[in-house]
DNA sequence: TAATAATGTTAGCAGCGTAAACATAGTATA
DNA sequence: TATACTATGTTTACGCTGCTAACATTATTA
């Protein structure tokens, strides 16, 4: 038996991430964790206060990972029009959120109390934060308030969105639900052409 | 000690829905649910299969009395505008999602598999089937791609905004997130008419 | 009335988060 | 360099969890 791993804390939250994405958020017990890690049980109690203090760092990665698709999907169209940056932010927020499904649940997750782990409320802030300049940039000359309700309203359609299509409805089933939902993800990007203001 | 309890089944829904609420469904043990049926911990598993059968029983009620709060808003102002119908229905979403905050995080949380509880499933989609029978009163004359793209719009901005509203931002922090979100709380109602179409 | 089904309890399993006690390795100080 | 101290690992154990199996009691039915 080998002590003193190296870089335990940074493996384990590696290792956390890698159980949430494959397992999914219910499977992620310490042991699992600690298993993934080729550690004892109890090791994780070194770096971390309780399980939560964990899930909390994975959850805090997951909106530093948004931040940075928000970023990138808005400089990839930097010189195009309002509406593209819009666009092209809503699919890859929309994009993050169905690929990396279940840290997104973990994310918005109310298991995680966010005023408990100051750098995970500001890793979340971070994300809309960044959102808010992006949309000063599209949008100078309206009030902070009238920006705020645009960032609001972005986000709650996003938000909403990924909870939708998350449902998983199933389209055989010929329920109004379901139709309606295969409009949307039949064409996403004209869908949301229609929902978002410019 | 008394057998045969007379309705256990029922019982142990209505324990469970309390527990919920109350207690936040991380304390929704099927022990504590028995303890606050006053029977004992192994008694559910002759009415329920499984644990999480259980709580499809109460995630489904959610959405039953979701859609109940959605008919009784869009009934009270029947012979009003459609303005004043799609508002009062948003208002009703989100007084239900803030309002029942534990039940509403069980029905949308991904730990209960609407695809293994077909009743549940009926459930949710008939909160959606009922949004759609309003809106096809209120909009007559559109196609039902377009009917169905505007329920989804719909709720997925309620749905978004129950999750934003939900994370507790603290005002006193002086981030961009909470004084935006600061914003719309101040003036739901006004929020709600300018993001909604009509 | 006797057999059977329905519905309760008790006992016990493995897995969980976590704390305490212990072991080992790295670091600072004499 | 020897020694104390700290950091970081393991082992053990506790109470809680979902769940199964065996048993007890009541209700139903032949």
């Amino acid at each position: 038996m080998k002590y003193h791993h190296g870089n335990l804390k940074e493996e384990l939250i590696v290792s956390a991430c890698k159980v949430c994405e494959i397992d999914g958020h219910d499977q992620m017990s310490l042991r699992s964790i600690a298993k993934e890690a080729s550690v004892s049980q109890t090791a994780p109690y070194r770096h971390f206060k309780t399980k939560d203090s964990l899930l909390a760092e994975v959850s805090k990665r997951g909106f530093e990972e948004l931040t940075e698709k928000l970023q990138t999907a808005a400089n990839a169209v930097k010189n195009s029009t309002k509406k593209d940056q819009f666009l092209e932010m809503g699919l890859a927020y929309i994009g993050f959120g169905l690929e990396k499904k279940n840290t997104y649940d973990l994310m918005f997750s109310p298991i995680i109390d966010k005023t408990e782990y100051p750098e995970l409320h500001n890793a979340a802030s971070g994300a809309f934060d960044e959102l808010v300049k992006i949309l000063t940039e599209l949008f100078p000359r309206i009030s902070e308030d009238e920006l705020g309700k645009k960032c609001i309203k972005f986000w709650a359609m996003m938000h909403g969105l990924v909870g939708l299509l998350d449902l998983d409805i199933d389209p055989n089933l010929e329920t109004d639900a379901s139709s309606a939902m295969s409009v949307v993800v039949r064409d996403l990007r004209s869908f949301l052409a229609e929902s978002l203001e410019f």
